[in-house]
DNA sequence: TAAAAATACTCCATAGGTATTTTAT
DNA sequence: ATAAAATACCTATGGAGTATTTTTA
């Protein structure tokens, strides 16, 4: 499991599209296919019912949905919080900590 | 940021050894080496202070070791929830739905 | 000098793309 | 017939390993 898979699948899932996920993360639609047959693969069943044009979230899939979210939200947080971190430390010099 | 860097990371973090890390993870040395280094990379800071044996946190390593420990822990239930919910989602054949 | 991390390098697997085919409406 | 997903194929990047060097305690 991967957190790319995990954004794509998020972008699929919003959109019920592959087609329209893969460009709105500016990737190829075959990129996105394998994105989330990867996920499948991984997880031992299927998260979409496919079915032409139609495609719909499986009961897996509807249960993975928040989880994703939930993990990209935390992800894109921890990003920042850190990259702050790392800013807050850094004054620690004689000059600026003497303040 | 992936969600293989982020398990290195904790068990790091826990060992503050990549040496120690690398064994329970079945990883060489030198491929946590590259994890850590290519996360670091990524948020834009070291995560570790480095000095001969002994490594610590450094305040941006500080403040993502919680966030790595949610998502990890986050993406193993979704993982096990999902496939609970295509197991309970299967049986609607015929002979076990009309029970 | 002995440990642990970093580097150099090699190799293979995988991720991504383009072109095409299949499928379902 | 059309639009969308799947497949086939190719390429290039990156991830993993082994061997070695560097570092510092």
């Amino acid at each position: 499991m991967q957190l790319q898979q995990l954004r794509t699948f998020r972008e699929v899932a919003a959109e019920l599209s592959f087609t329209r996920a893969a460009r709105n993360l500016h990737y190829s639609q075959p990129s996105v296919t394998a994105h989330i047959k990867n996920l499948e693969e991984f997880i031992g069943t299927p998260l979409f019912h496919r079915g032409g044009g139609r495609i719909e979230l499986t009961d897996a899939g509807r249960s993975l949905l928040p989880h994703a979210e939930r993990i990209i939200e935390i992800a894109e947080t921890a990003e920042a919080e850190c990259r702050e971190a790392a800013l807050a430390g850094r004054p620690r010099t004689a000059a600026t900590s003497a303040a």
